[in-house]
DNA sequence: TAAATTTATTGACTTAAGTCAAGATTTGCT
DNA sequence: AGCAAATCTTGACTTAAGTCAATAAATTTA
């Protein structure tokens, strides 16, 4: 198996799990996909750009941002084996409200928009894994939603080191803060309260 | 014309704007749905069943809602010519976690998960319809979800004013205040200041 | 139309989280 | 190592929104 193939083999995989690929669909999205290893802190997409590029992420974390005002408000945070594009942006190719950046060094899988538009021409079942795909997006995002809306500060850290356990290091706290909706000061005051329990 | 081809025809043209139907595809669809009117407050799924069916709002209102503890939540209000499924529950067939009901005397096309599925196999192309409007539900999901973690009551409150001028007066002020996620005493209050301005 | 029920408003009070500012700690850099 | 910059913690204070409770208004039902 090719470095590129073994890199992409838990996408690979989860694809195969909706329908088998045909091996020459199979073959066409490994080509379609570049792999660079980014360092810390790299723009992978900046506000006011279009989205032009599908980023996989193989190992490594990114972080999606915005700003309200002056103030940085992170967006998302994700990391090994999950798809990332800033998604008002990559899917009607309109200039992007956020930025993506590296949060550590990070080997990433890129598909440009224009690939993976000739993928969907050369192979329209392709159309069916990646519906199936957006669907699963669209329901965790819908459960971060619920998530943000319902919990107190604490509540939501809680939910952070559950769900996030494996990036928790990775992640300076007034980002996670920023995640969570919560402010540097209260998140530092949450977790003092968790440290003595 | 027929009554029901009359209808759907907001629906048909959303799909042929992103690509002609087959004619046979645009008939299958046409069959497929069954369009019914609901009286107020009809539950169209309840909490704990899987969501079997996929709703399309031809004339109406309806109410996603979920219970935290004893206290009811509104998750979302639709309305016209907007496609309605509880969605962790209609992609993966799980129970679902939230109820719909309308608020109003509604009329509404509905489509089972099996015809749905049936129309996939046959017509695999249809993938790529969906998959354009299942984005765009993303899409607007992420608007909503950025509009809730920033706004002040007030500003919550202008933007649904705003996005939601249509269903205004159907919408009893609480479940408004529990859609933004503010009380609805404060509801009360914002409004009572934006009518002195 | 009157009674009952639901919904909305208002006031008084509480509280969780925000803000501001000063130190402490950590991290990055030469 | 040692300085600089960034990040985190802590305290004091403010504030927006929540809570509770009582009344008013609107809607439903008999």
């Amino acid at each position: 198996m090719t470095e590129k193939a073994e890199s992409l083999k838990i996408l690979t995989h989860l694809l195969e799990s909706y329908q088998p690929l045909k091996p020459t669909l199979r073959d066409a999205i490994l080509e379609a996909f570049t792999i660079k290893t980014f360092a810390e802190k790299c723009i992978l997409l900046s506000e006011g750009n279009i989205c032009r590029d599908l980023f996989f992420i193989v190992d490594g974390v990114v972080r999606a941002f915005h700003f309200i005002g002056e103030e940085e408000k992170t967006s998302r945070l994700m990391f090994d084996n999950h798809i990332v594009i800033a998604p008002g942006s990559f899917f009607k190719q309109k200039p992007s409200i956020e930025s993506l950046e590296t949060m550590k060094e990070s080997r990433i899988a890129i598909m440009s928009f224009t690939n993976l538009q000739k993928i969907y021409t050369q192979f329209p079942e392709f159309n069916y894994h990646t519906r199936l795909i957006t669907e699963h997006y669209f329901y965790l995002q819908e459960q971060r939603l619920y998530m943000l809306r319902q919990e107190s500060a604490l509540e939501k850290y809680r939910f952070f080191v559950e769900n996030y356990s494996q990036i928790l290091r990775y992640i300076p706290q007034k980002y996670i803060a920023s995640f969570l909706d919560i402010g540097a000061e209260t998140l530092s005051r949450v977790r003092k309260r968790i440290s003595k329990e």
